[in-house]
DNA sequence: CTTGACATCGAACGCCTGTTCGTGGTATAC
DNA sequence: GTATACCACGAACAGGCGTTCGATGTCAAG
C-alpha cells in the first residue's frame, strides 16, 4: 500500500489487458480499446493512467504513434514466468548426483528459490508431458547404472514421486543392498519385478517392503562433446 | 522458382522488415513505414504486396485496423530459428532413423527447407557447443546399439562430419559387415580402435579403409514417458 | 497487335487514434 | 475554510493510417 509503485485496480487492469491483447494479437491496443475494456469512457483518463504506469516503470510509450505502448522488462518479467510454462522452455534444476550407494536426497524447494540454483537445464516443454514444476535433474556418477543404459556423466530428468505404475522407469532405493538404481517397475502379485532397460539383462525380484521409489525417470540424456 | 509461394525480393524485404520491426518495437509497422523501408512511394503498392503475402500464407491481416499485421506461424518459424540460435533454443531436424544395417543417408537441405520438416527437436543451445546449423537428429531403431549405451527409441544428436579426432564418439559405417554403429574413435597407428561406451564391453579393431565416419555424436537422449 | 495477368504509382477519402484543454469530484494537510 | 495532490470526464483537434480508384508500364500468351 505504501509502495511507491503500487498499482490501482484500474492500472492493474490496464496492464493486464495490454499484456493479453499483445499476446493474442501481436500488437498493442489503442487507448480507446483499453478504455472500453476497463470501463473508462474518456480517452484522456486512459492516457492519464498510462502516464502513471510509465512513471511507475511498467510501460514505455512512443509519442504520437498509434499503439505506441510497450511493457517494460520489469513488467514483462512478471508475465513471462507464466508464459514460459505455457509454451517454451522449462528450467529444470540440476540438484546433484546419483550415487548408487545412497538414496537420492532432494529437499522441496519453493518455486522461487529453485531459480537461484546455478546449475539448471533448459528443456523445451514440448518434450515433457504434464506438469513441469516437480521435475529435477541428476547427474549419474560411476558406471553402476549400466543395466539402465545409463552411464557416468549422463543426466537424468526425474519427476518427484513415491509411487509408480507398471511400466514406469523409476529410480528405486533398495534397502537390502543400500543401492539406488534405475529400472522399469512392475508390480506382480506380492513382489516387484525390476526390469533393466538393457534387453540383454534379466530382471530382479524384490519384496515391496524393500523398495522405496524416489522418482520417475522422464528423460535421460548424454552429452558426448 | 516455380514455387507458388515464392517471394519476390520486395516481398521478402517486407516480411523481414515486419519481423524486425515487431521484434524491436513490440508492434507491427504501418503501411507507410513499410513503404519507406523498401523504397515504395505508394501505400497502395505496399498494400498490394501485403495482400500477396497474405495469399501466400505468410501474413495475417486485420482489416481497418492500424498496424493490423501479424506473421503467421509459418512465417514465424522461419525467423524463430534464427532468433533461437542467438539466445535460447536450437531447432534440430529429426531426419530419420538409424538402421544398423544401412549407412546414414542425409542430404544437405537448404536453410529454408529444413524448417518445413514436421519433426524437429528443440534444444537449449547452451547444451551444444559450437555451430548448431550442421546438427541433425536420428532416432535409433532396434537394439543393435547397446554397445554404445543406446537403445531402441533413443534420439541421437549428431554433427555432420567425415573425420574424427581421437576420443570422439562417432557414427561409423563398417564396410565389411555393412553395419552402422556408434563408438568412441581412436586412431592407433595403422588401425582404428572402436571403443564401446559400455565399459563392460571390449573394443574392436578395424582397418581405416573399412571405416566411413558419418558424423560425430553430440548428444544422446531418451524419453521414458 | 491484342489481351489479360501482374506490378507499380499517386492522390484523395475518411475513419482511427493520440493529444490537449477546461471542468469537477474527493481526499488529506494546514 | 483553503490549498494541493490525485483521479476522472467529455469534447475537440490534428495528424496517423488503411482503403480505394484511376492510370501506367511490362511481359508472355494468343
Amino acid at each position: 500500500m505504501a509502495d511507491k509503485e503500487a498499482l490501482s485496480d484500474r492500472q492493474q487492469g490496464i496492464l493486464n489487458y495490454i499484456w493479453r491483447y499483445t499476446q493474442e494479437r501481436g500488437r498493442p491496443p489503442t487507448i480507446r480499446e483499453i478504455g472500453q475494456e476497463v470501463k473508462i469512457s474518456s480517452t484522456s483518463v486512459v492516457n492519464y493512467n498510462l502516464t502513471k504506469l510509465k512513471e511507475k516503470g511498467y510501460l514505455a510509450r512512443d509519442a504520437d504513434v498509434s499503439r505506441g505502448l510497450r511493457l517494460t522488462d520489469k513488467a514483462t518479467q512478471i508475465y513471462e514466468a507464466v508464459r514460459n510454462t505455457v509454451r517454451g522452455l522449462v528450467r529444470v534444476p540440476l540438484l546433484g548426483d546419483i550415487v548408487a550407494s545412497q538414496p537420492i536426497e532432494v529437499g522441496h524447494d519453493t518455486p522461487f528459490s529453485r531459480y537461484d540454483e546455478e546449475d539448471a537445464i533448459d528443456l523445451s516443454s514440448a518434450m515433457l508431458p504434464g506438469k513441469t514444476d516437480d521435475l529435477f535433474a541428476l547427474r549419474v556418477r560411476g558406471d553402476s547404472m549400466i543395466d539402465a543404459m545409463v552411464n557416468d556423466g549422463d543426466i537424468v530428468i526425474m519427476r518427484r514421486q513415491e509411487t509408480a505404475r507398471n511400466g514406469d522407469m523409476v529410480a528405486v532405493w533398495l534397502t537390502p543392498g543400500d543401492t539406488t538404481t534405475l529400472k522399469y517397475f512392475h508390480h506382480e502379485g506380492d513382489r516387484i519385478r525390476l526390469q533393466p532397460a538393457n534387453p540383454t539383462m534379466g530382471p530382479i525380484y524384490v519384496a515391496p517392503a524393500n523398495v522405496r521409489i524416489q522418482g520417475k525417470v522422464m528423460m535421460v540424456f548424454r552429452q558426448t562433446a
